[in-house]
DNA sequence: TATTGAAGTTGAACTTGTTCAACTATTTTC
DNA sequence: GAAAATAGTTGAACAAGTTCAACTTCAATA
């Protein structure tokens, strides 16, 4: 089944009944991107919420110096999404790229008030999800104060080996906040 | 009203009924704290959630090197809470100090749980929160990454008045994350 | 009021990370 | 399979930020 990925992950964070989990899924539809497509350009209103189910994607925007900065990559079993544009019916700033051809379930804008409304079970398990990717925010700016380059480079690979191994340099330098220039003296001293 | 300011504060993130509204207050004890004194210590496990009526306080932790690092300030009209720590039940890494005579509405453990029972409305009202909270952190990562110290320093003094007013030196530089010997350069040369 | 302690300042030497440019792989594309 | 574009490497000069130590200023306290 196609949402089983879907179901396993939201059964991790709540307690859904049977119809309740059939309902839920009945809410997202499968979308397709090849690898290098778009699923969001900066500037653009971001009108879903996705969840990857294959492939992975990079979520970046470019700062007006003109370079790249990686926010987060959403594997498969992330979410993916601007919450501000969502929320705020205002342009994203953000770029999601599919790094590979991916696979994602869309939830729509329209559907997601819906979901909230048919499933007020719903409310509880994306309060639960906000509150665990706030601890992986507050986390990764203690890292990025605390460690040296090299230090959190070491961090990303060894605690995200399937995502760090899909990446250019210049994507994990642009996920690290260093050039790809210092990456790879980084990488030859090691 | 004492709870007054709570109360302004969730009516501009959900539309509570009045008699939700009186009970939601209920849940919520004051707790006053003098200058200095700590909320919640590195190593305790966080059981409650706090929010700020009076006063300010900095929420920091201290990293392998025994350097201080500030996570956020929370002053009137913010959250004060170790998420992980509470959600887990695990230590906390953090430490929350009044920067001067403050007072905070508590909600232990027990009552959160029963929160979310009684008022289901409760649950939509910090998922919008916890939204809002992650596009902030979202914000700082990128600033982090994108602009200098001195830029950093420029759009929080001109961003938080009120906070860096109330702060020394030291507070400041540990939230940019630079020393602050480094900070009192920066402020010399603008 | 004197004393202590903490906070801010400054300079010199140092480390970390950047920039730019030239070069070498490695992929993509036609 | 050649050409073109993109990615990684290296070095030298530079800029950003740190460290340590000495000094000054300001607040807290006895």
């Amino acid at each position: 089944m196609i949402h089983e990925l879907l179901l396993k992950h939201i059964n991790k964070n709540a307690k859904f009944s049977k119809s309740e989990q059939e309902e839920f899924c009945k809410f997202f539809h499968t979308k397709a991107i090849s690898k290098k497509e778009f699923l969001l350009e900066q500037g653009q209103i971001c009108k879903f919420e996705g969840f990857v189910t294959k492939g992975c994607f990079r979520i970046f925007t470019i700062d007006k110096k003109g370079n790249e900065n990686t926010l987060y990559f959403a594997a498969k079993d992330w979410w993916l999404m601007d919450i501000d544009s969502f929320m705020n019916h205002k342009p994203s700033e953000l770029n999601m790229q599919a790094l590979e051809d991916s696979e994602v379930l869309i939830i729509t804008q329209k559907n997601k008030l819906s979901l909230y409304n048919t499933i007020p079970n719903a409310e509880k398990l994306f309060r639960i999800m906000f509150q665990k990717s706030i601890v992986a925010w507050q986390r990764r700016i203690i890292r990025n104060h605390s460690l040296t380059a090299k230090e959190r480079y070491v961090h990303f690979i060894t605690n995200y080996p399937e995502i760090a191994s899909k990446l250019t340099d210049r994507q994990t330098s642009s996920y690290l906040g260093i050039t790809h220039e210092f990456l790879s003296k980084i990488k030859k001293l090691s």
